[in-house]
DNA sequence: ACAGCCATGTAACTTGTTACATGATTTT
DNA sequence: AAAATCATGTAACAAGTTACATGGCTGT
């Protein structure tokens, strides 16, 4: 829901045609994750089905100018009001979870694997800011993790019966 | 694709049937996010019309059961040994450099009811770690942004023009 | 009988994403 | 003319997710 809100919030902004909203947005992530421009239009028609969106005809130059409408400036500022919530399911923590029920997994191998991942830079503070706290967090979290102890098991002992099973 | 591989890694443990896959992942996760059975069959048929899987009949009970192919085993290990990506497009961190580009947006408002979301608990110390490592990191984060400067900007100053643009 | 779990599935939908087609325009 | 960008779109697919239908079985 990130980069239609994204594009949402742009176009609150005033009225953009597709390939400029496109730019808006490379523009303001510092080019951190660029966007095929299909995927503007795709989330356009998204929009204006669920009526967030309306053509607002074309500008002078023949542009085909998309304006937000009062439901989309709403869910625009809902959506920078609202806290992000915290990833339903976080890759890595599932992995790590999983992992360490696995006899045969060495969670230890998957911990440094993800410590040698490099820490990238980016040009726009925001996103630095948030790749080293991410890097950092990242560092002493698997340093926790590493700390505790495995606990391997098979599948469950025994097979669940049908039925309803007896109440305590 | 994480719930698609945790159910792959889990199968290269032995054979299981749909049911009984989703109670070993969320036993496996303590019930951190609780899988819609409904799920683990869609995500078989998909594991088997990629290979990955195969129907090894039905056992005593008359389950149907699914159990990896050597392929299916191949790709457990590698997602298991590949270092997660960072987040593609972390949505908090897309909003804030989207926001921070918003002249009628206050970025502050959004840290401070990011903030405000409180920590959970987890039965699980794998995950219970992780969600204090996060919380902490976030708060640390946002701690950072907070004291970056504004960059409110409108649409790019000149429309692009058309055509090739010419060389410096 | 009825509640409630065990168990298998299907249909429908969401967002994200890419590859491709098409053409106008403009610089080299 | 060729190349590169501007610009608009479409078709197709991925994974995730939910709601629903349909039974069987068992304890109360």
């Amino acid at each position: 829901m990130s980069v239609r809100h994204s594009l949402l919030a742009i176009l609150d902004q005033g009225p953009c045609y597709g390939y400029q909203l496109r730019q808006e947005f490379n523009r303001r992530t510092g080019d951190a994750w660029p966007l095929n421009v299909g995927q503007v239009y795709t989330t356009l028609d998204r929009l204006e089905r669920d009526g967030l969106v309306t053509q607002a005809g074309a500008d002078a130059e023949g542009h085909v100018v998309y304006a937000i409408t009062p439901a989309g400036s709403a869910a625009a500022r809902e959506w920078l009001a609202a806290p992000v919530a915290r990833a339903d399911r976080d890759e890595l923590a599932m992995k790590l979870a999983i992992a360490s029920t696995l006899p045969g997994v060495d969670p230890t191998a998957i911990i440094t694997a993800q410590r040698s991942l490099a820490l990238a830079t980016a040009e726009n503070p925001v996103i630095a800011a948030w790749l080293v706290a991410v890097a950092e967090a990242e560092a002493k979290w698997l340093d926790v993790v590493a700390t505790l102890e495995r606990r391997p098991y098979g599948l469950a002992g025994d097979a669940p019966k049908r039925g309803r099973p007896a109440r305590l």
